[in-house]
DNA sequence: CGCCTTTATGTCAGCCGCTGCCATCACTAG
DNA sequence: CTAGTGATGGCAGCGGCTGACATAAAGGCG
């Protein structure tokens, strides 16, 4: 008989989340988590590093996958071309069949601030180490930071759109940046018309 | 002899900020705090949700701040010229006299991971109360939260300069704006070029 | 002036998140 | 067969945070 089975991480994670739907992240204490897998809690806080974190591990990969996009921009890219591709790259992260599950995990994050607060912690820390990796590239970094964040903020909408329609990730950043650059265009003519 | 003097709250945050300068805020316990302006540990709590609130108390007022910005931008004006103006209504409350206090906190911040949280966080928010300002005049949602979020991105990169600079922050902000601006701009020759 | 209500605080018990420390037990290499 | 490795259990304990109740100061009002 196997005492510990492999994939513990993945198995508190599913328990967790079905747990949180149910009964509520609050109402949900890690030790009944560690439990409903035949666990301890001493060894959830082994495999996460806070409650919060069981929602969340796994974000390392989305962060990779922004890197390989930004790789992948050709070299004389603008900031915004290579963010571009990076949010092309991000968006093959979230096909399609995944949109049940994420559907769910949001919803018990929308449902807690302090999920919430988990939540924009990930997407402002994918934002600076995209803009790191600008940076590296040769991009100043005024406009590293800039562009990165923005890139984090059109991925952000076109995520949340994402989860009440069905189009795809990929259309739907491609159409937010665009919205975006239509914004910036319409007010640079008001905001500096000597140009 | 009076048994509460006023402006309690003021006082811990006062005493929370120097503990914290010092010893690190997580060698300062609440209850440490509260002792140090002749509380207890459950009154700081009555006027602070949180221990990190402490540091984060009074955000109210910015944000305030960029709504009457938002109110005193012209009918016709489009989204980021409405984040403009508030950026430049919020700058007020950063008059470089507060720039040695905002040294220090800010310090204190990012030597700790979930201050930073609790920071973005409420950067985050202030940008969906901004957008949320934008819908009411009548912009479109996309519009609206990638305006106000983007106004957030460029808040938040002018204060760190203002920081480390000598410089305004209104200064700043249309400094950084402006560089959002044209960041846009090339991308948009790029990315688009038909139009 | 005395009474009553309100408001800020104190006290206490207690849950839960989280950590350090040490023991245990399966598996593996030699 | 033995020593070592790695995942886990058990336990004690701190600190953040809350609910319930008591208390005392401040203010209004007859």
């Amino acid at each position: 008989m196997v005492r510990w089975e492999p994939g513990t991480a993945e198995r508190l994670q599913r328990a967790a989340l079905e747990l949180f739907a149910t009964r509520g992240y609050e109402q949900t204490t890690a030790a009944e988590i560690a439990q409903a897998v035949g666990l301890t809690e001493r060894t959830f806080f082994r495999h996460f590093s806070d409650k919060r974190e069981v929602l969340f591990h796994g974000q390392e990969l989305l962060v990779q996958a922004f890197l390989d996009g930004v790789a992948a921009a050709r070299a004389d890219a603008s900031p915004l071309e290579v963010v571009a591709s990076a949010l092309r790259s991000a968006a093959s992260f979230f096909p399609d069949e995944r949109r049940p599950h994420s559907r769910t995990r949001q919803s018990v994050i929308d449902r807690n601030p302090a999920l919430q607060e988990r939540e924009h912690h990930k997407l402002t820390t994918l934002a600076t180490t995209v803009a790191g990796a600008l940076r590296a590239r040769g991009i100043d970094e005024v406009a590293a930071t800039l562009a990165a964040e923005s890139g984090a903020t059109v991925f952000g909408i076109a995520f949340t759109r994402w989860l009440r329609e069905e189009r795809s990730l990929a259309d739907l950043a491609a159409e937010v940046l665009d919205e975006l650059l239509t914004l910036a265009e319409t007010a640079g003519q008001a905001l500096r018309p000597t140009r």
